[in-house]
Formats: C-alpha cells, structure tokens, sequence
DNA sequence: CCATCGATCGGCT
DNA sequence: GCCGATCGATGGT
C-alpha cells in the first residue's frame, strides 16, 4: 500500500528534474507515461518515480513511502528496487507494478501538504501543495499484494 | 577540469 | 537539531 508521494509537474515546475529541459539522466520522464524513473539521489538513495505525463511532457510522481517502509530512500531498499529499473514499464514483466485492490477510504483520509526538500526551488514552488499523505488507521487494509506488486 | 549541490537517512549532540 | 556519507548530475572556467 503506497502511504505518501510527491507531484513533479513539467519544465515549468522549478522542483522537477526537467526544470532545465531535457537531460541524459531524466530523459524518461519525457516518456509516455507508465514507465520508472528510478535515479540516484545524495550519492545513497534510489528514488522511485512513476511517468505520468503524456509524450513530451516531463512529469512524474515519486513514490515517498508504502506501508512498513516509510520514505522514499528505505521503500526502495526494502523492496530491492534499483536504478536498472529505470525506464522499464510499470506491468508485471518488468517484475513491479501497482495494484488497486479496491480499497475504500474514507473522505479526508489523504492530506495534502508542501514537498520536502525542495526549498532550492523557491517559495512559489516550494510551498504547492503537491505532496499527498495517507494517514487513515491500517488495521483494516486487505492483506499483502502478490510478491513484486506495491499499491 | 573542478566545484557545487541535491526529490535522504541514520547517528549523534 | 545538526552533520557526515557518498556520488552522479549539472554548470562554470
């Protein structure tokens, strides 16, 4: 179960990676969306990143924190997840996907919130409401997804 | 070529 | 709360 993630929108979006255009290390993000973006951040910790945007348009969500393993840089240990993964397909035959198992939530259960650490960005930027957190009660979520699967 | 700086984390004060 | 680890991307000289 994913518990927290980041929006990071388009060239014009001065946190994204794509801020300064194109570039050998976020050329995925250009991507149709659907596809990794896995890089490394702080020279320690692999990012996980889902393409969202379509053809050309750089955007992507990065994936902060699943359930047992919060924050972006443990989620990706936890689960073995690396950068070879960059570019692969968010489908089964790359060996990681995303289910939706039907949960129900209930209203206000995921708040919105500033992104972290993106100061270097600008207050405009900085302070968009851009990160999402789910804080509802976990004791009622349906059990574990099939192995190589996060929701 | 060189310097700076991160979409972080864990350990220590 | 602060700081070091650790390294690739980025931009300037």
């Amino acid at each position: 179960m994913i518990t927290e993630v980041e929006a990071y929108d388009g060239e014009r979006d001065r946190a994204c990676h794509a801020r300064r255009g194109r570039t050998a290390r976020n050329a995925v993000m250009y991507e149709p969306g659907g596809v990794w973006y896995v890089y490394l951040c702080y020279g320690v910790h692999e990012m996980l990143n889902l393409v969202t945007g379509p053809p050309d348009y750089p955007a992507a969500v990065l994936i902060r924190g699943i359930e047992g393993a919060p924050g972006p840089g443990r989620l990706t240990k936890a689960l073995g997840i690396d950068r070879r993964l960059n570019g692969a397909v968010c489908a089964p035959e790359s060996g990681l996907w995303i289910e939706d198992r039907g949960v129900r939530l209930p209203r206000g259960a995921i708040k919105a919130t500033p992104r972290i650490g993106v100061d270097y960005a600008g207050p405009v930027w900085a302070k968009k409401p851009w990160r999402f957190v789910l804080e509802a009660r976990q004791d009622h979520w349906p059990a574990p997804a099939a192995r190589g699967s996060i929701e």
